[in-house]
DNA sequence: CGTGCCAGGTGCCCT
DNA sequence: AGGGCACTTGGCACG
């Protein structure tokens, strides 16, 4: 197996720099650290001043500017991009310009150089996906699995490839034949998530005589406890450090049917 | 000015490596690039098989590890982790192993590396703020300028410093002096911002005898227009492209008052 | 492609 | 710290 080799160039001018760009640019995984201004315009518009800042561009067509702070990238292209490198004159001062752009929607980002520190490129390659665990969709499936963890006697309909009863998480009946519209949340639920459940319930109510909503979810906030009462809703709490242990072998038995399906 | 110098290595062995990592972790922005398994457990739990990637570790505790593709992140830590390095015996190879682990919520990351291709630190200084334009907070502003803009005769109330009339983007009254709550979005409204602008209508329709309610957004999905319609509230098209113009000059006059005040 | 919705969302601001 | 909310949200699945 070839080990993919870095090139790597220190304080490079311009020239050079523009050189190196154009060569790796949609090729390799590029890299800039240097000082730059930074502009940005299409879904919304944005100027950064002069600050140094790393810069990635991703075989892919992806663009991110990160600085000395924060997850976030201070601006950022998704993937297909188109970049050019050019030398302009600028104060006075050769400088690196490179422009990334793409369409729909019209958007560019344009990086003006005053030094560049460092310009490095190199291949990586990664053919293997995330497995995430603990995913709303998770608590799902073990919740249709052991539906007494939602109310003792809740039984869910079988929805598994009818999405025509609609977009809700869980929807079954309780203990006593009532149709239960169950809205599931991987953590504290707000407002947000307590208006979602009222929008499904309701649509159930204008077609049904009586339809029970539960927001299952670890936590709810305050704000939201209350306007599930006003709106004859129900909040079940979820025991997540019960149920997050389940997850592995659920997943594992998926698996395993996944060998015959 | 001191012209910060990166410190590069290349294919360093995992001791090495490691030494590297000590030394510049919480300190320079750190890189590495090389092959690694990465496993993360905390809100949720996640696996990766062994691939090569890039991991940065910022001075604020920032770990962002990068495949080549996407904007996101496939592993990351928002700031103020603590790093760990170590070097141990592995299915009989020498590895590097690092973790990066914060608590409230209890998090770790754990890559261990079966190759380090590069490893580099290098200061980068960044004291500039991002000026964005044609945010959502612009468009209000604009719309309380220009009240007009929303329906002819609309006249806000000034909540500048008053978020006690509650959270609604603008308030206010219409021209046969209905009080008339308005909710402003940058994109296309969706299903969810029609929820939220009924909720803040459905609040003051408790108190008040008659409130109208406006979805200002460029545009609105069928689906929520429908909602609208049911929910007797009203949809108002906004033309980015005369509104965006105008944002410059807004800031503009805001610098300007800004030496007053 | 539009539309809805989850995300280990992140970040900001306010109480 | 809890909570609501915008974000150049990104990403995916579905009609």
């Amino acid at each position: 197996m070839p080990v993919a080799e870095a090139d790597v160039i220190a304080g490079p001018d311009p020239e050079d720099a523009c050189c190196f760009v154009r060569e790796h640019a949609g090729n390799r995984l590029l890299q800039l650290v240097g000082g730059c201004t930074i502009d940005y315009q299409g879904r919304a518009k944005s100027q950064l001043a002069s600050g140094e800042r790393l810069i990635l561009l991703k075989p892919d067509g992806t663009l991110l500017v990160h600085s000395d702070e924060g997850v976030k990238p201070v601006n950022w292209q998704p993937p297909g991009t188109t970049t050019t490198a050019d030398v302009r004159e600028l104060d006075g001062d050769t400088r690196l310009i490179v422009t990334v752009e793409r369409s729909s929607p019209d958007e560019i980002v344009t990086m003006a150089f005053d030094r560049v520190t460092m310009a490095c490129a190199f291949d990586i390659e990664d053919w293997e996906d995330l497995e995430l665990l603990g995913t709303e969709e998770d608590i799902q499936q073990l919740l249709r699995l052991h539906p007494d963890l939602v109310e003792e006697g809740f039984e869910p309909y079988d929805m598994e490839l009818d999405r025509r009863r609609g977009p809700m998480d869980l929807y079954g009946h309780d203990v006593h034949g009532t149709r239960t519209v169950v809205e599931v949340k991987r953590r504290t639920a707000g407002i947000e998530e307590a208006t979602q459940l009222a929008r499904y319930v309701e649509r159930e109510r204008d077609k049904h005589e009586e339809v029970r909503g539960l927001l299952a979810a670890p936590d709810v906030s305050e704000t939201a406890h209350k306007y599930l009462r006003d709106k004859d809703l129900e909040f079940c709490e979820l025991d997540l450090d019960r149920l997050m242990p389940k997850v592995p072998q659920l997943h594992a038995t998926q698996e395993t049917l996944g060998d015959f399906g």
